[in-house]
DNA sequence: AAAACATTTGGTTATTTTACCAAAAAAGAA
DNA sequence: TTCTTTTTTGGTAAAATAACCAAATGTTTT
């Protein structure tokens, strides 16, 4: 690994692990069907206000979401939607988790 | 987010997690063009032999690689190769950065 | 201007992650 | 069998993450 392949998955692993974590992921791909304010997440996630907002910095910081103020909300949308696409791979693999399980019986 | 959604995107964020630090998602790289052994690996990235096995451990256990040990050595391969599909997605997040910071100028 | 609302920030604590070293295990070579 | 070689496991310390509460910020509404 070069230093400069290293500061490049440096960079792509900062990506992914700010959608690895299940609010996050979930917040992702609630935006998939356009903006949502800060207030829909809290109420659907029962966490606490400030970490769902934290989250959002979290995903805002990576590059995957954008936000604007309107009024006295704050609407997030998401800025590459490809980061969508991997859901289907990810279930492949939990389903063949799920297969090799059933195997064993 | 229902407790059985809730239960699928942690199944879903820990497989993320797995391959969200560098030298994981490098290894998983190297992977695309078939198997390695786990001593190629501590060659090239210049890091402990145990913290590569742990590395290797924790894809392993995500269903990500699958390892088969012959002779002395133990091969890793790819079981569900469309992980490498991410990358695109997450140089493309990268790639907007970058736009961005130069618009800035 | 004061009150109410939506969101962010700062601080704290508990948990998880990562890396290293040393030691154990497994297989082959001498 | 004893000596290497390859990989994993256990232990430990440092760093990063995540959640909560309380306080601060910025915007409307009264």
């Amino acid at each position: 690994m070069t230093p400069k392949e290293k500061k490049q998955y440096e960079a792509r692993a900062k990506i992914l692990k700010a959608l690895a974590h299940p609010t996050r992921l979930w917040i992702a791909r609630q935006l998939s069907d356009g903006e949502h304010c800060v207030c829909e997440f809290v109420d659907a996630v029962d966490v606490d206000f400030s970490t769902v907002s934290k989250h959002l910095t979290v995903l805002k910081e990576a590059g995957i979401v954008e936000s604007e103020k309107r009024g006295k909300q704050v609407y997030y949308r998401l800025k590459i939607p490809c980061v969508l696409k991997f859901m289907e791979c990810i279930d492949a693999v939990i389903q063949a988790q799920i297969l090799e399980q059933s195997d064993l019986l």
